[in-house]
RNA sequence: GGGGGCGUGGUGUAGUGGUUCAACAUGCGGCCCUGUCAAGGCCGAGACCGCGGGUUCGAAUCCCGUCGCUCCCGCCA
């Protein structure tokens, strides 16, 4: 037996075919019966004339929707049907799992159900269309990222998500039990990055789980996500960061549109565009005097920082000024960000460093790092942190450690944007918050 | 951690003090009709309105508490 996707049907018209997939209605009429089956490439309508096996007829009267089953039948063309012009002659129908009647929820109802309880049953809003696209748009997207960084002679690294020590100040640690010690889950893969650049890899990444312990309940906040790293050597500045990483952006909008943009169109009704390179940037001093341009009022202890709003304020004033979804934050002051990122030489107290935002959003920071031994102990006493819970880390700089930058990216948050989603719990495959531990 | 909003049959909503206020949709069950078309028609089951307390002659409807969810802020990807 081999099975056929309803794509291909049409290719096989009068043969004897199988499919597989869910019911996903059922119209049980006097004489006949009509099955629309489902799998993941399309619907096509499976005819069964009831006194031609009335055992079978039987069967498939007690089927609940969403079903998974085995069908066989023949394959003919017939315009009137309404589904594709073409239909399946049943001849034989296997139940894999039934679907128990009733369901929790329907899937392809009029209306869904509140978000969380749609993620308590999570497999069955996954079988909805858009949530088939949005995963293989991340598969693309991933392999994409992937793809621009092997042509640039990056190689992939797999830090340790189980650490002795904080990867970095900042964000709140999970501990657990580590036989006699406790241990942290990694909160960034930060300080191996740098390792790597410490060992000579010159450009690396890394596709990996980042855990963060904060409470934070927002739609664009997890205690778990995947994190999409980058770190490179050999730089001037924090500038070649940024250059090489809007087109690695552009190169994946290409790819996802290239494969998806049909279909984000017609199932989010969302034209795509690759983003012209280079993004804006703008610089925090700049962002500032921006913000009071534009009638933006920032609390004044963010006068070192930008918050959600404004953020989204700077999104839609370079969406609507120059048209774009992307702008760089760059040249943060030093108080806003961790010990290790590089200082201008010529700017008291301003870094290396950017962020990016995407339509409004924060989804990636970087910077060009410190790598002078001695320069980053003081960065870090400047921060009031203890040397020798550092020492591991400020070792890495002691015999010969190119200077280096990079990102941290988040992939889901990329969704979002891409996909214009509203909800970080749409974008991901499973949510992690902080009262969401399963499924 | 702080603040706002919401919580009504399986699911989504309506109802914001009182006469069928417990409704509508969808789903579910039964029947009818029909090569149907993400079908149509009829009938039916299903919620003491998150939970606890209070105000009132009377509360889903007002108040307090509590729990849950959600959004915003803080934090960040």
């Amino acid at each position: 037996m081999q099975r056929i996707y309803i794509k291909d049907l049409n290719q096989h018209i009068g043969e004897q075919v199988t499919i597989q997939g869910w019911l996903h209605t059922l119209r049980d009429q006097k004489n006949m019966q009509f099955l629309i089956i489902r799998d993941r490439t399309g619907m096509v309508q499976v005819a069964h004339f009831k006194k031609g096996n009335l055992e079978l007829a039987q069967l498939i009267s007690g089927l609940g929707t969403e079903s998974a089953l085995t069908l066989t039948g023949q394959v003919v063309k017939n315009d009137i049907v309404k589904l594709g012009g073409i239909e399946i002659q049943l001849e034989d129908l296997g139940v894999e799992n039934p679907a128990e009647v009733p369901l929790p929820f329907e899937p392809f109802g009029e209306y869904l159900p509140d978000q969380d309880f749609r993620l308590d049953w999570r497999y069955l809003d996954l079988r909805r269309e858009i949530n088939q696209l949005i995963f293989s748009v991340q598969t693309t997207a991933e392999q994409a990222m992937r793809e621009y960084w092997l042509d640039h002679d990056f190689i992939e690294i797999h830090s340790p998500k189980i650490m002795g020590m904080p990867s970095e100040s900042g964000a709140e640690l999970f501990s657990l039990p580590y036989f006699e010690t406790t241990a942290y889950l990694a909160q960034s893969p930060q300080f191996y990055k740098q390792m790597a650049m410490a060992a000579g890899f010159e450009r690396v990444f890394e596709f990996g789980p980042v855990f963060r312990a904060d409470p934070s309940f927002t739609s664009r906040h997890m205690t778990e996500f995947t994190g999409v790293d980058m770190e490179m050597s050999w730089i001037q500045s924090h500038e070649d960061v940024m250059a090489l990483m809007e087109r690695w952006l552009a190169f994946t909008h290409h790819r996802v549109i290239e494969k998806h943009g049909d279909a984000i169109e017609s199932t989010l009704g969302l034209h795509l565009e690759v983003p012209t390179v280079p993004f804006p940037r703008i610089t925090m001093a700049e962002a500032h005097k921006l913000l009071t341009q534009i009638g933006y009022k920032l609390p004044p202890e963010k006068k070192f920082d930008l918050d959600p709003g404004a953020e989204r304020a700077i999104g839609a004033y370079f969406k609507e000024t120059q048209g774009h979804d992307y702008v760089f934050i760059t040249d943060w002051p030093f108080e806003a960000r961790p010990f290790y990122h590089m200082l201008h030489p010529d700017e008291p107290g301003i870094t290396r460093s950017f962020d990016l935002l995407g339509r409004g959003l924060e989804v990636a920071t970087g910077a060009q790092r410190e790598h002078r031994y001695e320069v980053l102990k003081s960065q870090a006493l400047a921060k009031g942190l203890s040397l020798e819970m550092l020492q591991n880390y400020l070792n890495y700089f002691r015999y010969g450690t190119p200077p280096h930058g990079g990102f941290g990216f988040g992939l889901s948050r990329f969704l979002m944007i891409l996909l214009d989603l509203s909800n970080i719990r749409e974008a991901v495959f499973i949510f992690r918050g902080p009262t969401r531990l399963s499924p």
